[in-house]
DNA sequence: CTACTATTGGGAATTGTTCCCATTAAAGGA
DNA sequence: TCCTTTAATGGGAACAATTCCCAATAGTAG
């Protein structure tokens, strides 16, 4: 009685996800798999990334726009400057953030807490065109 | 040359945001005041409360739906730590962080820097039940 | 190999939101 | 006060992201 069946669509999402470095909508990795020539259904994609999040496998959050995102959980939690023009994105870590956010939280009686953190702006490179 | 009409529709949404606590969405607010004998229309709601968040006399945040919701705001910059399961919504203000925000952002050559930052968990009464 | 049933896929249905545009009604001036 | 101008409204169509439905497909245990 297999509860958990390993097709080949599965193994492609999660394939796609291992090859992005940030976070993608469901409708990107679809494009992206369709691209590479795999025949897979959005409502699969769908599926399966909904499951993922809930096996905890893929950290999923709802961008600007309210279009959810996906991306493999890495141990190495991150955030992201991200130019406003070009779409430029650097990663950034800040351990003292991380701390005061979940700080924040205790302090207010929260369990389970989270935190999404975006810095836009203009890049140099932007900013001289 | 007027730019802004005061209309009563605009007069009954703030009315309406002021007389909630917690955020609202927007499809809320219209039923708020519909259940109130105002007739007004859900676009009008929406774009009225779009322009409200863009002046900044209310907060928007994106619930884990992917469902706008508004708040009339107090004046000052402020971030939220936002129950994942009731929405209740606590400000909090980071003199720390904003800086520090900035801070990353003029590092990396950046300008016109901005940045939003939600926490969330389960509130104290959520947890107990 | 076969039977069982988890999984797929594609189109229809849903939901939140925006767009379009003819109609309505603020606000300033005569 | 009465016009005139045009900002604002509202309702239905259009949209985009996501979910639902269900007949067809394909893992997997035996």
């Amino acid at each position: 009685m297999a509860t958990q069946r390993l097709t080949k669509q599965r193994k492609a999402i999660t394939e796609a996800l291992t090859s992005q470095e940030n976070f993608r909508s469901a409708q990107e990795i679809h494009a992206l798999l369709n691209a590479n020539g795999e025949t897979i259904g959005l409502s699969t994609v769908y599926r399966n990334l909904t499951e993922m999040f809930e096996s905890r496998d893929v950290d999923m959050i709802i961008g600007t726009d309210g279009e959810s995102q996906y991306r493999l959980c890495s141990d190495n939690h991150h955030h992201h400057l991200t130019c406003k023009k070009c779409g430029l994105a650097i990663e950034i870590t800040g351990e003292a953030l991380e701390v005061w956010a979940k700080q924040v939280g205790i302090d207010n009686g929260f369990t389970e807490i989270a935190h999404t953190l975006e810095i836009t702006g203009v890049c140099l490179d932007c900013k001289n065109s």
